[in-house]
DNA sequence: CGGCTTTGACCCGCGC
DNA sequence: GCGCGGGTCAAAGCCG
């Protein structure tokens, strides 16, 4: 496609942080009370907000590919509406993705309706980090990239840490005189 | 060779 | 109850 607009008076590589305007994000999108009360653990995976499966229905795999208890991986997988805490936030920049420091490990990818940009699903690559993002380039302004996150990090930036790890060094050599 | 992306299939929630 | 839309899985392929 050529009617690619480029950002209007800005260097491609710099992310603009735009906030989101009120008839743009759905109110829920981003639920502050719970991301502000520490309600982090929502997207852990040792929460218990997982969907109590009683009676799990025996559901017959047409491919049979799980011999050692697929289901149970599924049904546990399937989390009950627990709306995790989320912020979504429009960023202008020429790249999907933006490189916020950490690493984040690309699982799905689906077109969405009202919308002729596929939405891409992202994975922090943290063992125990379970944080997701969803990237969305909007139709109207192909310029604007939506990032959405859910869940918070519970673990310090790779990018930041390798970054600042000189200068710990060189402050505990310093703090030993 | 290990990690990541791609992509089709599957499953669930929700509205009608 | 059914269909649609969204979210996730997992096998296969790709790449450094």
């Amino acid at each position: 496609m050529d009617g690619e607009a480029p950002p209007p008076s800005l260097p491609p590589s710099f992310p603009t942080y735009v906030f989101p305007q009120q008839d743009q994000i759905a109110a829920e999108e981003i639920d502050w009370v719970t991301l502000f009360s520490g309600g982090s653990d929502v997207a852990q995976g040792g929460g218990s907000e997982r969907r109590p499966p009683p009676a799990p229905p025996a559901r017959d795999d047409p491919g049979g590919k799980d011999e050692n208890n697929n289901d149970s991986n599924r049904v546990v997988r399937r989390v009950r509406k627990a709306i995790p805490p989320r912020i979504a936030f429009h960023t202008r920049s020429v790249d999907d993705v933006l490189d916020d420091g950490y690493k984040w490990r690309k699982y799905g990818q689906k077109s969405v309706k009202n919308s002729s940009h596929p939405r891409s699903y992202y994975r922090c690559t943290h063992h125990t980090c379970n944080v997701k993002k969803q990237i969305q380039r909007l139709s109207k302004d192909t310029s604007i990239v939506v990032t959405t996150y859910e869940g918070i990090h519970n673990h310090p930036c790779e990018k930041l840490m390798e970054s600042l790890s000189p200068l710990l060094k060189q402050i505990q050599f310093l703090s030993r005189f």
